[in-house]
DNA sequence: CTGAAAGCGCTTACAG
DNA sequence: CTGAAAGCGCTTACAG
């Protein structure tokens, strides 16, 4: 294959000095004379030289490079949160001198605990894991030798660093709206045993009944998806007896907006209206929020500060590997529209 | 800071032997006898090595990755369909041995004719373009010394290789539906100035309207964008006339799902219902068509087809730089839902 | 079957 | 202010 590569050496040829001298020009070190720096760079740009960040990273031992992977299951054509939040990081990224690598991990590599190609080829210099995996994955990631972080989820038996959005708290906030505005029949729209997240948010739910004096009703938790993940017809409590209204929970808090979003179709045809009959609240403010009629009163996640302290930690982290995080709760902020009726 | 490398010299001092050797044990050459080759490999694993990728980049002059360049516009929130794309083609490159480097292009540096960084840093040996850039970028582009291919959108003055979806053909079989159930007054929706897309796709309904002798009513082509892609607010022939429903079309080729969602909108705000008074068609078979009530009939872009060509091409063109393409048209396909009413 | 030498394109540490 | 030497971790071409 033909190349017609410009390096140092050619400039350095050209103007009769030394590659040293070139290579201390072009990155404005110190020990160049001025004329001669500014003869260079001229030169530099007129060959139409390109910076070879390989021969850097060869050098350093450092690729400049970082990994983000993301579980295949949370990249669907209706799921693509996780891409949107995967461009502010590669965005990020950039801005800090560094490239991002998206690695997709399928459920297959996931279960046979394959140990991501990024990873093998020292393609990278840190991780960020975007989407809760498998218990057996994390512990294969945490055997990795280099900086990683957990965006979005946790485990409590490692002590990778995390960060996640107050689910606790922001179930807990929202769950206190409901009450305020006359709620006291409440059911949680979640499976509770298939995500951190899914499960911190009923307990910030939990919390706040605790706090009102509302007895916690097991058939008002209502499961979602199966342990796989994957979403299942969602039964609502009594749904056998259309016509006992009595029986139904005036408010539902979703573990997410897009269940809420199902939820209400659901509900609209068992001939219950939203927010007349039921008041609905989702977590998330994705796409979901404003697809869904009425539009969901919700809680936004502040992904943008999430991604930016991601970046920042694995980043500073690869320079000061020392440095611990611990896990960060991101608050995130309630968005009020249409879903919540006031029945006091 | 502390390095605990482990590199084919470290297993080569542990046996007595040379790094040639465990070069070539390690990846499967030939001259090394079978009993030291297993040798080898076995302490590799023992020792956790993990190949350095970029030695053998710095070798070869060649980073394998490939950089994917999507304006910024296209991948909002509302729009994160061609981030779906991205995670297709960053599987398929990693099948192929490649990664991917996603670069966001801002508005501002396409303006500003900035150079991307991962390729003024020689950061990726090809570069897949996704997404209609201006006149000045593409220019910029085609003098980048690297493979490149455009995907979803062409330009008529360059010869960049180009994978776009069968737009003419695409709208000009959607609008042979629509008249084949009856209808003979209906509008296009779209700036055909905007991109090459909605342009042939308007030249495929065009088609469609001279082969069945339909005069074109230039009264029934409706933007639905300013220049710099902006949606603004649609406006339906005869809009100040609500009660006139004999001057409106009976049906709307919408350039994209997401402006025939829109449409819908609009017109039921104005007393329309569809599909009983109005059809309407969509294009791209993206989140807008089945989010929509009616659901879209609408024309499915093949995108998995499209990024495995452009996959495949690039790879392919790293090696050959004398390939050409030319301009490759994805056939796409009708997905027949609710959103039309046979009139006949 | 095995290995010494050279080189990919930079940078660092040192010498002048 | 300027540059010769060495090295990052591999692979290729050649010699034995």
């Amino acid at each position: 294959m033909m190349k017609n590569n410009i390096t140092m050496r050619d400039i350095a040829n050209k103007l009769g000095v030394s590659t040293v001298t070139v290579s201390k020009a072009l990155s404005d070190k110190e020990g160049v004379s001025d004329e001669l720096k500014l003869k260079i760079k001229q030169l530099a740009a007129q060959m139409g030289y390109r910076y070879n960040t390989t021969a850097k990273a060869m050098k350093e031992g450092l690729s400049h490079n970082i990994g983000v992977i993301i579980p295949e299951r949370f990249t669907g054509l209706a799921q693509s949160f996780y891409l949107i939040v995967y461009k502010q990081i590669s965005l990020l990224l950039e801005q800090a001198g560094y490239f991002g690598i998206l690695s997709i991990l399928s459920d297959q590599d996931e279960e046979q605990l394959q140990i991501p190609k990024i990873y093998a080829e020292k393609k990278v210099d840190g991780l960020i894991i975007l989407g809760q995996i498998s218990k057996g994955y994390i512990q294969l990631v945490q055997e990795m030798d280099l900086p990683k972080v957990f965006l979005d989820f946790y485990d409590e038996h490692s002590d990778i660093d995390a960060i996640v959005t107050d689910n606790f708290y922001g179930a807990y906030e929202l769950t206190n709206y409901l009450i305020s505005q006359g709620h006291t029949k409440i059911a949680y729209v979640g499976n509770i045993n298939s995500t951190s997240s899914i499960q911190d948010r009923y307990l910030g739910y939990y919390k706040s009944l605790l706090e009102h004096n509302i007895k916690l009703d097991e058939n008002l938790v209502i499961s979602d998806r199966d342990e796989r993940g994957k979403y299942i017809e969602l039964e609502l409590p009594n749904s056998d007896l259309p016509n006992s209204p009595q029986n139904m929970p005036t408010a539902f808090v979703c573990n997410c907006d897009q269940i809420a979003y199902l939820l209400i179709q659901k509900l609209n045809s068992k001939g219950y209206a939203v927010p007349k009959d039921c008041s609905v609240v989702g977590f998330d403010n994705d796409i979901y929020a404003t697809i869904a009629t009425p539009h969901l009163t919700t809680m936004e996640v502040n992904f943008e500060q999430m991604s930016s302290i991601a970046v920042k930690y694995i980043i500073d982290k690869i320079s000061s590997p020392s440095l611990k995080l611990g896990r960060v709760l991101v608050q995130g902020n309630i968005i009020h529209r249409d879903s919540v009726q006031n029945v006091k």
